[in-house]
DNA sequence: TTGATCAATCAAGTTAATTTGATCTGGCTG
DNA sequence: CAGCCAGATCAAATTAACTTGATTGATCAA
């Protein structure tokens, strides 16, 4: 049950998650569908300690999600909290255009 | 004349830009529409130096834009810079429910 | 059971971002 | 012109985020 609409606390995290250069990388090498950690690693070349830190902000963000197969673990984008991050935006975009009230 | 896409590196300084608490105060206080920046200080309750430094931020990265008129400068949103940003989203979420290719 | 592998976690070290207070510039006002 | 005010900028101090290497738990194969 995902809320309608998306406090900006929530809204910031995933913001600060998507906002890293591996992050961001992550994300886009999961836009094509889900993928091992170990694919992940090497296709990325990083440091595995690296990689799961990196995944852990994106999972603890809502961003993505787990599912675990043996000894080996396939994440994925959660295309809601991204949809979500949208509707945000598209919010903000609604009103902005007020003209200006000179102040002092 | 806006770039038809967004590259990662712009979305991720706009993403980061947007992924701080104040600023994100200042963003959504500029979603009602232009404002003066003595206003803004009042508003939140902001060291002038420490607002200015944010303001920075999100000018830099292309979110706001700034009108002087005297001694006084009014900050406004760009809301072609969020569309931007919702667009690049959407782009990611298109291809990522793709079933998963066990790995290895 | 033993040894190997995948992935998560932790603590210490490093790097990056933010805050603070002071200074500087330009535009007003008397 | 002289003094003041809005806002930007800067350097130093603080705080937050990331990286690294080592350790651990769980799974699998021999």
């Amino acid at each position: 049950m995902a809320p309608l609409c998306l406090d900006s606390d929530l809204a910031r995290q995933r913001l600060k998650a998507l906002a890293e250069p591996i992050r961001l990388q992550l994300i886009e090498a999961l836009g094509g569908g889900e993928r091992c950690v170990c694919e992940l690693t090497t296709e990325l070349g990083l440091a595995q300690s690296k990689l799961s830190f990196h995944l852990k902000v994106l999972k603890d963000a809502g961003l993505l999600a787990a599912r675990e197969d043996g000894r080996w673990v396939y994440y994925r984008l959660q295309p809601e909290a991204l949809q979500q991050l949208r509707g945000w935006l598209a919010d903000l975009e609604a009103g902005c255009t007020a003209p200006a009230q000179p102040c002092c």
